[in-house]
DNA sequence: TTTACTGTATCGGTTAACTGGTACACTAGT
DNA sequence: ACTAGTGTACCAGTTAACCGATACAGTAAA
């Protein structure tokens, strides 16, 4: 499940370690408390750091799709569940962001997108 | 037009300057043929060096905005060769339709993007 | 308490990104 | 040619990300 891992690529070994973590959870893989491999335990598999693992762990547990409990170990948290507002927004946020962003780098603008985006919703929210 | 440019912000500058010039083009004030502020001016002018002005022309010119001429300037390019009304339209949809099946995933609703996205483009219209 | 697990915290070394400084090369007009 | 504008190329200093090593701290069961 942890097995590909690239130190030679230019995304960073926590950021692909967190990435296989979300692929297995949103796949089913990994369902609610479920326990994950232990920070040394993963280290020693991925022939990578403990440090580098926890900083994967802490990815996920600041999105919200893992609970990290001291002295018991790694926990698959309940995603739309456990989210509080804020935080739905404040992730709302950065995801509209990178949409503008991503849009304005290949010459889509703001209007286009929202006329999109308008079309998309409105035909969600109107039935 | 340049003018508002962030030092201390985590984006790095020559970014920043290339995201200006992309809004620039894509809102009207950049038309086809039209050159750019030389490297030394636009650098004298945002307090910044050269190098970094050429960086962010060069990421420019590698996604097609613009054109370096050796000896002559840099000058935008033909926008519509690039990316077709329609085109940019499908992408807009796709791009949007990414978002909404991304925030499904995260738990995030239309709603909550809806309300993030105004909130975006209203702020970036008021810059 | 002891033991064996768990996550946490902090420090260093390496690497790459970022930015500035400076010299080089091309173009157009004089 | 010369000059003044343009982009280009290269190197150095700073900064931050990345990752490893190691010691610290909480939990649960024997």
């Amino acid at each position: 499940m942890f097995e590909e891992i690239d130190p030679r690529s230019p995304t960073p070994l926590y950021a692909q370690i967190a990435a296989r973590v979300r692929v297995a959870i949103a796949a089913g893989d990994l369902s609610t408390g479920q326990s994950l491999p232990s920070v040394r335990t993963l280290a020693r598999d991925l022939r990578v750091n403990p440090a580098t693992v926890v900083q994967a762990y802490r990815d996920l547990a600041a999105d919200g799709f893992v609970e990290l409990r001291h002295g018991q170990g790694t926990f698959v948290q309940e995603v739309s569940a456990f989210l509080k507002d804020e935080e739905r927004a404040t992730r709302a946020q950065q995801m509209v962001r990178k949409l503008l962003e991503d849009g304005a780098r290949l010459g889509v603008g703001a209007e286009e997108l929202s006329r999109a985006f308008n079309a998309e919703v409105g035909a969600e929210i109107s039935e």
